[in-house]
RNA sequence: GUCCCCGUAGUUCAAUGGAUAGAACAAGGCUCUCCUAAAGCUUAGAUGCAGGUUCGACUCCUGCCGGGGACGCCA
């Protein structure tokens, strides 16, 4: 089966004529970091100190307000290296830097810190840029759009969609839906298992104990207690076993019959996968499965032979990989099986030639467990001596364990399915719906369970780093307080309940923001750090990192929320505190957009 | 045996080599006349062990201990 057609033009490079049209109409305000990095090279250069390649001055927040906003530690690094006291350096540096209209005097701290505070006034006018940016929240597309396609969720046909499935699926949507925010011309690819070894045991169940009627009513859990059942019946019969290797074999070989039999489970679990995609959100471009490369193995193994990358080791074809120090005294990557089928480490490969020769990509990206890091490391270089030069970027995750902390299997035990952990998810933000707002109409009461049950999962899932392995627990992955993605919906609700208070009224944000109290003061900065995070993420694919800033930027709302109250205000307080409010819904909805969470529509 | 990942409060998790290691849950104490309680404030509580590099180490290096994983015909 051919997933689709593949018919995908390079759109035409953006003409010169359209990239002035972008520049005078977008205008991207720098961040704070990036003009004090700018200035503190200016001043370096100034006074004369030879800069190694590429040096550029690291700015970071501080981590305590007494410290300023921003701090740089350019004095003690090059201190060293110049053999001067890090603190006179900085004093050097200081006397040099210029910091009109932008810092107040900067200080000198510690070992030789340098710390910054953006001016109050400048910080004013930053919020009126951000205003007339809406759409972007002042975040700057990446300055060179690639083509990446990324590789993630790949389930297996026909065996159920467990927990242990969510997290490549809410990873790998996340960091689509960021790489596309930043202007990457990105393609998702679901690489569904549909062609392994898993359907010789479905072909054989399907000959020999399918419950007919079960599966008119329900065809999609026919087919996974069908699998279930011949996997536990071949487990203990070696003459089932084999039944199945041989339906397996007769469908690779054209058999028309389990030809026939392969293509209606295929559409019936991807019927039954989009089911749950939708729900979850997750959409994909192309849907290039397994099968989809069948033709080109046979030749792609000759050329790999040609080229004197594989050669024939114990009846297979292999890869070996003597000059690589790690790789080296490992198993080889197999091609070829003896018995002249083909593993997926010829699947793969074959994947990488087709996304770079079909799609253009000029990275690939995959989202796969940390389990599968030898099998990524072997076909990336099998790539590289085919003389692919496209970034191959693999990005793991750790595993999702059972109670005894092993990972979750689907042939040992029973992990709880996929499905019913939304299902469980969204009855449990029901119940609380019910409990605490039982005048809403039902409709908007499933509506709304529906969005936090959800919501409540992925965050779960995003809000850690990727590679920590954790224990699958009901409670963590349904937790609706705290750090959790309720508890910034709410935060969108409540901000938005003053827009509604407004009712028809347009909301007057004035032409000058003024910054008295130090909450608001908090929040306006940590708003403009939208613009910091966000393109950080791409650098170690960690949405984690945006989910720790949505809650801070939460948290500094709350903090202003109590502290300033908007609507009793007058004159230029009102003006600035509406405009905070407005900047704050606005992020809070693109970072929960950005993770793949719903927000609550704002009126 | 070789290689990879992980060891942080009672528990679950954070922390581009930066200053006093942050949260959440659980525990104790407060706060609903408000644009607000799926919330806010508050108290207590942690870097597996031993070295090393560094002005500075949860972070980098070495060794050990503990957990998980990969290592020729599953994907």
């Amino acid at each position: 089966m051919r997933a689709s057609p593949l018919v995908h033009e390079r759109p035409a490079p953006t003409s010169i004529a359209n990239r002035l049209f972008l520049a005078v109409n977008l205008i991207y305000v720098p961040t704070f970091p990036n003009k004090i990095t700018q200035r503190l090279t200016d001043a370096l250069v100034k006074i004369g100190i030879e800069l190694p390649d590429k040096f550029s001055p690291a700015v970071s927040p501080t981590n305590d307000p007494k410290f300023g906003d921003y701090q740089t530690n350019v004095a003690m690094v090059l201190g060293k290296r110049t053999k001067t006291n890090p603190r006179d350096l900085a004093q050097h540096i200081i006397d040099a830097f210029d910091q009109d209209d932008l810092t107040n005097p900067p200080e000198i701290a510690g070992p030789g810190f340098i710390n910054f505070r953006i001016r109050t006034s400048i910080l004013q006018l930053h919020l009126h840029d951000l205003l007339k940016d809406p759409d972007r929240c002042g975040v700057t597309p990446a300055p060179s759009p690639e083509r990446i396609v990324i590789d993630f969720s790949a389930p297996n046909v026909a065996k159920p969609m467990h927990v242990g499935h969510i997290r490549s699926t809410i990873i790998g949507d996340s960091l689509a839906r960021i790489a596309r925010f930043l202007d990457h011309r990105v393609i998702t690819d679901n690489h569904i298992g549909d062609w392994g070894k898993q359907f010789g045991m479905i072909l054989y169940g399907w000959k020999n104990h399918l419950d007919k009627s079960t599966f008119e009513n329900e065809p999609i859990g026919a087919l996974v207690a069908l699998y279930k059942k011949v996997n536990a019946l071949a487990k203990e019969d070696e003459t089932v076993n084999a039944a199945c290797k041989d339906e397996l074999v007769k469908l690779q070989a054209g058999d028309p019959e389990n030809l026939a039999i392969w293509k209606k489970t295929v559409d019936l679990s991807h019927k039954g996968l989009n089911t749950i995609y939708t729900r979850l959100d997750v959409s994909f471009d192309e849907w290039l499965g397994e099968s989809a490369y069948n033709e080109r193995l046979p030749s792609l193994t000759e050329e790999l032979i040609e080229k004197l990358i594989a050669r024939e080791s114990d009846g297979a074809i292999c890869a070996f990989f003597p000059d690589d120090e790690t790789l080296a005294d490992k198993a080889p990557c197999i091609v070829r099986k003896t018995d002249g089928s083909f593993g997926y480490a010829a699947t793969d490969i074959a994947t990488i030639e087709h996304r770079i020769n079909e799609f253009k990509a000029d990275e690939i990206w995959y989202v796969v467990g940390a389990p599968q890091s030898l099998h990524f490391d072997q076909i990336f270089n099998v790539a590289r001596q085919m003389g692919i030069t496209a970034e191959l970027v693999f990005i793991p995750f750790g595993s999702i364990l059972g109670t005894d902390r092993k990972m979750l299997r689907t042939r040992e035990g029973d992990p709880p399915q996929l499905d019913d952990l939304l299902t469980e998810a969204v009855t449990r933000a029901r119940a609380i719906i019910e409990e605490k707002n039982p005048d809403l109409p039902e409709e908007e009461k499933d509506s709304v369970a529906e969005m936090i049950g959800i919501g409540a999962v992925k965050y779960a899932e995003l809000s850690q780093h990727r590679l920590t392995d954790y224990v699958f627990s009901w409670d963590k992955m349904l937790a609706l307080q705290g750090n959790t993605a309720p508890y910034l919906q709410y935060s969108c609700v409540r901000v938005n309940s003053i827009f509604r208070k407004l009712g028809d009224t347009t909301p007057d944000f004035g032409n000058q923001a003024i910054l008295d109290a130090p909450a608001e003061r908090t929040l306006a900065l940590k708003l403009s750090r939208f613009a910091e995070v966000v393109p950080a993420l791409l650098k170690d694919h960690s949405p984690n990192h945006l989910c720790n800033y949505l809650y801070e930027l939460a948290r500094d709302f709350h903090a202003f929320f109590e502290n300033c109250h908007v609507l009793t205000s007058e004159g230029h307080t009102r003006a600035t505190r509406l405009l905070l409010c407005e900047l704050t819904s606005r992020t809070l909805t693109k970072g929960l957009h950005l993770l793949g969470i719903q927000v609550p529509n704002r009126m």
